[in-house]
DNA sequence: ACCTGAACACCGTTCAAGT
DNA sequence: ACCTGAACACCGTTCAAGT
C-alpha cells in the first residue's frame, strides 16, 4: 500500500479514466502514456490492474453500456424494439468509440445481452420459430451497422470542423447536397433526385425508419389470422 | 531515373502491394516498413507516390472494388439489389479490411457509387419519391453493417484458429450453440431457444434473408394498385 | 500485493541530401 | 523528378527491481 486509499489505483478508476479519454479524443486518445500521466505513475502500475489495451477497451464498453436500456412496462414489442435500438443509437452517438467495440464480435457478453432483448421481442411479435433467429439477426445487424455509421459520420464532421470552423451539420449537408444535385442526372439519377431529402433528413428519424422497414418485413412473416 | 522501368516504383505498384499485405495480414499488416522491405527502398520513396497511410488505404479500397458488381440484364429491381448486396458481401468476405474502409464515411466515391446503384433500383421498385432516400439508406446501412459483421466474425474465427487448430466453423458454432442452450431459460429464453438455428445457419443465406426483410418493408411503401 | 521506471520493438511521418 | 536513409515523436508491452 504505497498510496492512501483516495489515491489508490484500481481497475475501476482506470476504466473510468479510459472512458473519459475515449470520449474526449476517440480511440486514439486512449493511450497508456495518457493514463500514466493522469495517475502520475508508470505503465507497469496500469498493467497490474488491466491485462492489455483490448481488455481495457472491453471493460470501458461494458461500463458505458451497463446503465441504460430500460423499456417501459406496457410497451408493445415494436415499441420495445425501437427503444432498444434508440438506446444503442444514442449511446453510440454519445460515445462514438463504442461502434468499433460492438462489432468486435457478437460473442461479447454485452452484445449477446442486446441480441437477447431483441430476440425476446421478436418472439413476442409472434414470428414463427424457424424465422426468429434470422429476424433478430437482421435487426441486430441493421441497428449496430446504422448506429455505427451515424457515429462515424458525426466523428468525421467533428474532425472537419477543426479545420473549417463554422462548418456545422446544416451547412455540411447543404454543401454535400448541392454537389449531388450538380452530378450528371444521366449517370447519377438517384443522387441527383434525392439531394434535397439528404439535405433535410434527421439522423434519428432516418435510423428509426429503417428499423420500421425491417419490422414490417418481420411481421409479414407471421401466419395469417 | 535511378531504376530501370521494371523496377520503377509507381503509385500503382504500391497500391497493389498494399492490397496484398492487407489481404495477408489485415490492416495491421500494412506498414510502411513492410512496403520498404518489399521494394527494397526507404520510406521517403513511398511517400513520394502516396500522401499517407489513409490515402493508401483509400486507394486500395478503390482498387479492390473497381472490378465487380455487374448485374444481369433482365434482372428485376429486387434481384439487382440482391446482386449488389451479395457482391459487396463477397468482396468484404474476401478482403475483410474493406469493412473498416467502407464505413469511413459515405462520401467516398466508391460508397456513393454503391448508394447510387441501390437507389436506382429503389426507384425502379416504384417507391414513392419521399420514401426513396430513407429506403436506400436503410438498405445501404444493413448491407454494409451486416457484411462488415460477417467479416469481423470470419477474422475472429481465423485468429482463434491460430491458437486452437482444428477449430473450424462447424465446431466453433457447435460449441457456442451448446453454451447458449445451457443458459438459464428464464433469463435468456431467446438465446436458449434458437441455439440450434444459430448452429446450423448459413452466413450468406442469413445475410440475404435480411435484405429480403427490408425489401418487403420497402415494397409495402408502394401505393396500392 | 502493488508500484516504479527504464527499456524494447515497433509505428507513421519528415526532411536534408543525393542523383 | 525521383529516391535515400537517418531521425523524430510517438505507440503497447515487458520486467527486474523496489516497498
Amino acid at each position: 500500500m504505497a498510496r492512501n486509499t483516495a489515491d489508490a489505483l484500481s481497475r475501476e478508476r482506470i476504466v473510468g479514466a479510459a472512458v473519459e479519454l475515449l470520449d474526449a479524443a476517440g480511440e486514439g486518445g486512449l493511450t497508456f502514456r495518457a493514463l500514466t500521466e493522469r495517475f502520475k505513475t508508470g505503465p507497469g502500475a496500469i498493467y497490474w490492474h488491466v491485462a492489455n489495451k483490448d481488455e481495457l477497451l472491453a471493460a470501458a464498453t461494458d461500463a458505458v453500456l451497463a446503465g441504460p436500456a430500460v423499456v417501459a412496462e406496457g410497451a408493445s414489442p415494436e415499441e420495445a424494439i425501437r427503444a432498444v435500438a434508440l438506446g444503442l443509437f444514442d449511446a453510440i452517438d454519445e460515445h462514438p468509440w463504442l461502434a468499433a467495440q460492438l462489432s468486435r464480435g457478437p460473442f461479447r457478453s454485452v452484445t449477446l445481452g442486446i441480441f437477447e432483448r431483441i430476440g425476446q421481442q421478436v418472439q413476442a411479435l409472434g414470428v414463427p420459430f424457424e424465422a426468429q433467429f434470422t429476424s433478430a439477426s437482421a435487426l441486430m445487424s441493421y441497428i449496430v451497422g446504422a448506429a455505427r455509421q451515424n457515429a462515424v459520420n458525426a466523428a468525421n464532421a467533428a474532425i472537419a470542423r477543426t479545420t473549417q470552423p463554422g462548418l456545422d451539420r446544416t451547412t455540411f449537408l447543404a454543401t454535400e447536397a448541392s454537389a449531388w444535385r450538380s452530378l450528371d442526372p444521366a449517370e447519377f439519377p438517384f443522387l441527383h433526385d434525392i439531394a434535397a431529402q439528404f439535405r433535410d433528413h434527421d439522423d434519428r428519424a432516418q435510423f428509426l425508419a429503417g428499423v420500421d422497414l425491417i419490422l414490417t418485413g418481420i411481421t409479414a412473416l407471421r401466419p395469417p389470422g
